[in-house]
DNA sequence: GGTGGTCTTGACGCGTTCCTGACGCCCGGC
DNA sequence: GCCGGGCGTCAGGAACGCGTCAAGACCACC
């Protein structure tokens, strides 16, 4: 199912939320601040995010602004202000939605469905290009010189691991455990093996990579 | 330039409406019940709805289980009952935002602002194309080279929800889930033989489809 | 009560994918 | 010069997923 950030200082609200999540099948990260908040956005890749306002470091309008340039999926932001300059300030800086505190848990539930549903239909112009190959994350499709490429599903998500963090180092570790699961932290072989197939589909010179470089003793790295 | 459809049977309301929304600069299109909103919706071709959930003629769930097998943009729901009951049940029947009135006509079109950016890249069109065969969405009338070629329910859910999304990846859970329902997640089984049977019945070479492709162990892609 | 159409369910063959182990290479340390 | 760790490559066998077909269950309509 979805994985959904909630963003909020208060204790008592992020455990009535979490929990809510949790029964309503949403996988939850949380975060009590807004420099955390940009950090777990990019480090957990959420589905959708719920973002409260009134954080004690940042203003809730300077998290929506590091979002955005990079994040495409649906921001709802939660606030006790119910002024409305407060609420299109916030949905012009980029959130889908704005319920004002204390909201009904339900409508809250039913809010994220339609923005998770909308979000669903959206492509979310989340395209990776290099000059010999582009990875269009949201349609799973992936073209050499203009010609689609067919890949597995373990390629596939190799790959998306990897160029979700474009000029990034990512460790072995965190590759095998979001590829085949937490159990596989030191089945490092499983890497030589698909990295060596991704190289042969995309690169021009499987021997010579341009794009997917090895790290070794570390991980691997993909530069566009 | 944006086209909106605004449904409501408040005379007062509705010209206010318009003359906000005009010089917002959108372009408006007006109905006064439902019955006119279904048929101005297919006519006018609009990229939003504005939808006033208490109208003389239809409940406004019934306008919006009548828009939703087609209509792909934005709808925001109006109403007077405040109950959170009656939001979740309008967003759960496709609504993509609900405001209770009296509203505040900036939060109003800060709200369309942020529901058209959200679906601005889908243009939402009704008919889709390819060479061999056409889907229309609104009319629920697929054609083979000119002739109508019934399909059985089940078929025309699949179908719609795979041309919905051309040239995308649709996992094969989406398909279950939205098709037969979250509890058939499992059941891919059902895919492969509905996926033959539309082969059978739109691909001019069912053995080797060139519209209804298989990405095993993820899903199937439309292209048109 | 019969009939036609639709949906479900199971079984089979086939191609593909995944895992696994073995081998050679490079490079830094001893 | 020897050694070991890490990496790339290759090839086989097991397991999985897909397409196909057919029979039974279910339903609405006549």
């Amino acid at each position: 199912m979805s994985r959904v950030l909630v963003v909020d200082d208060d204790v008592q609200l992020l455990r009535a939320l979490r929990i809510s999540l949790r029964a309503a099948g949403y996988e939850v990260v949380t975060a009590p601040d807004g420099t955390t908040a940009l950090r777990e956005a990019a480090t957990a890749h959420p589905d959708l995010i719920v973002l409260d306002l009134g954080l004690p470091d940042l203003d809730g309008t300077e998290v929506l602004a590091g979002l955005r340039p990079w994040f495409t999926g649906p921001v709802l932001v939660l606030s006790a202000r119910a002024d409305s300059q407060d609420k299109v300030a916030a949905l012009d800086a980029g959130a889908d939605d704005y319920v004002t505190k204390p909201f009904d848990m339900a409508e809250l539930l039913a809010r994220l469905r339609a923005a998770v549903r909308r979000g669903a239909a959206e492509p979310g112009e989340a395209v990776i290009t290099t000059d010999h190959f582009t990875v269009d994350l949201a349609a799973k499709q992936v073209t050499v010189d203009g010609v689609a490429v067919r890949l597995t599903p373990t390629e596939w998500a190799l790959l998306s691991e990897l160029v979700r963090s474009p000029g990034r180092l990512v460790g072995q570790k965190q590759l095998l455990q979001s590829v085949w699961g937490p159990a596989y932290e030191r089945e490092t072989n499983y890497l030589r093996v698909y990295l060596a197939q991704l190289r042969r589909k995309l690169e021009p010179d499987p021997a010579h990579p341009r794009h997917l470089h090895t790290e070794p003793g570390m991980g691997y790295r993909f530069t566009p």
